[in-house]
DNA sequence: TCCATGAATTGGACATTGTCCAATTCATGA
DNA sequence: TCATGAATTGGACAATGTCCAATTCATGGA
């Protein structure tokens, strides 16, 4: 039998509050989510939530490894809930629209780095960038975009997710 | 023959000033420097530069692949003049140490995603992350710091890098 | 060597993202 | 239902970076 959310949530030694099931919810509705876009998200449903309620929500989620937080450069930190499928990202240098790719090398193995110098590593982070199809379709150029200009360009798009698998 | 700091700049189309050839020596003075210091260390050599200054100079080379931006989630932005080496970097969970550590698969296949998603892929980042061995040694334990925790410890420790291969 | 010109820098206001803290409210087990 | 510690709130604050208009500078050509 699947755990309801707030059962998880208690699972992982957390109270069960609106604040945070909201927050669950709102990461889940979008891929890559912003904290920004999560407070949004989260005060439509729940009418209210602080700024400090989002962040100690998703904190405690990251911590607790039911969600994931990304940081794309040149962007705010994003928030994803497909967790433990070591799964790396596309990022568009012009656009900056992000989209998940499965790991080349497989279930985990990208983990070994060819020297750890001593690290025990758990997680390898990898972003690929590069242009995306509707950029070069338009024929959008851009060597190494600064983050201020990637910005301008207004937030990157959400692109919608393959089924994980 | 070599060029000089001030030639290089030039042949990339900029012009060689004070503060970019400050900025430049501030960089390559020491592995993985923020902003913040790349400012303090090229204010001690030319007197006076201004952060407007600074963002400018490490934008402009960025853009120019002169240099490289790395963004650990929960450090501010970071540089290197290690380029074009397709190299990668160990992120220490506790203490925040960064470490250079070279492509695990060779020169630059990591650059091959499982599906590019149409994508034309020009590099791939990766951030294996982990506990570094001081922080095994003294078992400091730690399950996915949150940027705050890590920021409460102080600065990164900057680590020595091993010689480019 | 000197000048004209566009490139680069400066200072200061401002934006964004996130944290700190003390007071209050809430969820949970007894 | 209550006591208790966990969580949330609001508001100040910190860190990192950008915008903009005025000024200064680097460079190629006279
Ligand atoms: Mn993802
Ligand atoms: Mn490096
Ligand atoms: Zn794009
Ligand atoms: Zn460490």
């Amino acid at each position: 039998m699947t755990l309801t959310p707030a059962e998880t949530l208690r699972r992982h030694g957390l109270q069960a509050t609106a604040q945070r099931l909201a927050v669950l919810r709102a990461v889940a509705s979008q891929p890559h989510i912003t904290a920004d876009d999560v407070a949004a998200v989260a005060a439509v449903e729940i009418g209210t939530i602080s700024r400090q309620g989002v962040y100690d929500a998703l904190n405690a989620l990251v911590q607790r490894g039911l969600i994931r937080r990304i940081q794309p450069v040149g962007s705010p930190a994003r928030y994803e809930d497909r967790v433990n499928d070591n799964h790396h990202h596309l990022v568009c240098r012009i656009c900056g629209a992000v989209v998940d790719v499965d790991c080349a090398v497989g279930s985990a193995p990208c983990l070994t780095a060819k020297d750890d110098r001593g690290y025990e590593i758990d997680e390898a982070e990898v972003a690929y960038w590069g242009r995306c199809p509707e950029c070069a379709a338009q024929g959008r150029t851009s060597s190494r975009l600064d983050p201020a200009a990637r910005r301008r360009r207004g937030a990157p798009r959400v692109v919608a997710t393959p089924t994980p698998s």
